[in-house]
DNA sequence: TATTTTGATGCGTTAAAGCATATCAATCTT
DNA sequence: AAGATTGATATGCTTTAACGCATCAAAATA
């Protein structure tokens, strides 16, 4: 099945729709590219921390390791900072933009 | 220099640390070979994310991706967790075991 | 000293990364 | 309506680096 962790993936998936970015934007901004991305969000794919990460960033989240008791708690946070809607989360619209990746 | 986040290799350096697990044990109770843990705690390799996890399970760390925003909150929940020297962390001593790995 | 245990290195294998291209669904255009 | 065009995700293929094996040298132990 997928090798990646359900909570990862839910969020790279959740994080993406939630900017509007199609998958080829995310790539433009990433530097991953789309075709990965595919492969990514289809599961099947053993991804790289460095995919992960540059994933990660663009969709304004971290990627870190916790020690497993304090999961709960790291996760009841998470839920509330998903909740409030605080600052806008769709960006700067579309436009086009392409070929460079890299930051 | 190093592909993975520094919080992260650091967390791995020090788990292994406390744990009293030389690189061999990690090896044999995690399934990631030796040789890679020991370049992947050099800090010149990309891994994947199934070896961050596997290494990360043993040494009863989780990974995560969160909201940037949510990130200070989490630090101090991780921060406070560590002082709390709770239960022993040298677990059982040594022995030889081998084989499994996987989940 | 010999032995054991530690972390590092070399190298072949395999799968991810990266490129181009295909496919598919809408939306214009004639 | 058919055809073209745009924007989305998926697929094939080549290259590259992680993986995993064996082996190594140094440090600790007896």
């Amino acid at each position: 099945m997928s090798y990646i962790t359900d909570q990862i993936l839910e969020s790279l998936r959740e994080a993406r729709a939630r900017k509007g970015f199609s998958q080829r934007e995310l790539s433009a901004r990433s530097g991953v590219p789309q075709s990965h991305i595919s492969k990514i969000e289809s599961g099947g794919v053993d991804l790289r921390v460095s995919s992960l990460v540059a994933l990660a960033r663009v969709l304004d989240l971290e990627l870190f390791v916790a020690p497993k008791k304090s999961v709960p708690a790291i996760n009841s946070i998470i839920r509330s900072a998903k909740g409030h809607d605080e600052d806008g989360e769709q960006v700067t619209p579309a436009y086009s933009l392409d070929g460079d990746a890299d930051e």
